[in-house]
DNA sequence: ATAGTACCATACGCCACAGTATGGAGTGTT
DNA sequence: AACACTCCATACTGTGGCGTATGGTACTAT
């Protein structure tokens, strides 16, 4: 009858998600273990069970992140043949206001780890895979294709902030 | 006979450049008063002279390196008359790698503090302005120029975080 | 029923930094 | 010489978060 189950104990994903919550509006500065424990009705004595320290937390979650970017673009986007529509379909997914843009976009400002610039450039280079590929798909030669997905990548991030930035 | 003057005591200024600096490789929110007394080979006692508190610096440094961004504009780009090499020059200009772009592409990504936000809005929107006027100087309505100059501020901002992102 | 396991609370020590209080050295002023 | 003003060092309190140690409770399996 209800829909909502109450939980009797939190999941490491419990965490992770919380996580990516803070670090998709506040940054990966942002995240810290006691708040977000006050914030999930717990105590830190919970954290430290499903994880070594706050660094793990990061890691697994962005790996999370990751994953679910990743099958999102192979569901939404992937599978469509046609080339031209499936670029189309990647702008309608750039555009839509979903958690995922906000914490590439945090990401891509932050420098305080290695290991964050390490994922978002990898990410950003299958990502810029995936255009030119598409791009070289419809025909275009490799130079073009690549120069393309570029700038189109290029505008893609820019609109990220700039609808941040002006509301 | 000796170019570098060493200096006997620290003003604001120098106390606002250091900060900047770090604001534009690691982020406002790594703008720490001790640490950066220690970079400046001086104690909290010398900030805390200069400034009321952490928060003051932050601000006073955001308002000098936007004196010092219009400044700069200014004299590079408005003084140009024809409005097509005015866009030239601030295309130019924005694949410069100079400081006041790395602080631009952080302060992008900030949400901390509502006044960043709000001087992030201000100083976009003034730069919007700019190149939409150029564009209308160019003999384009209205509505084309304002597509235009935010279609072309959007390249310029993803271009910022592209170039950072990979190497 | 008992033992084990999963999950969490409590309490602790540690550290980095914010901000204050105060004294003191250097320089200029009269 | 006396004073004032500028700039900074030192020493302090307070806060917030990290990580650890340890004990407790509820659930599960046998």
């Amino acid at each position: 009858m209800n829909e909502v189950v109450k939980k009797k104990s939190l999941t490491a994903e419990d965490w992770q998600e919380a996580a990516l919550n803070v670090i998709a509006h506040q940054g990966v500065g942002a995240v810290a273990v006691e708040p977000l424990a006050r914030e999930l009705g717990v105590t830190k004595g919970s954290f430290y069970w499903h994880f070594s320290n706050r660094m793990d937390l990061v890691k697994q979650s962005l790996k999370k992140w990751r994953l679910g970017d990743k099958k999102l673009v192979e569901e939404t986007i992937l599978t469509i043949k046609n080339p031209k529509k499936r670029l189309l379909a990647w702008f309608k997914l750039s555009a839509e206001p979903i958690q995922t843009h906000l914490i590439y976009s945090t990401l891509l400002a932050d420098r305080s780890h290695a290991l964050i610039s390490k994922i978002l450039k990898e990410i950003t280079l299958e990502r810029l895979g995936h255009l030119q590929q598409s791009y070289r798909e419809m025909g275009f030669d490799e130079k073009f294709a690549k120069a393309q997905s570029l700038l189109a990548y290029s505008v893609y991030v820019g609109f990220l902030h700039m609808s941040k930035t002006l509301y």
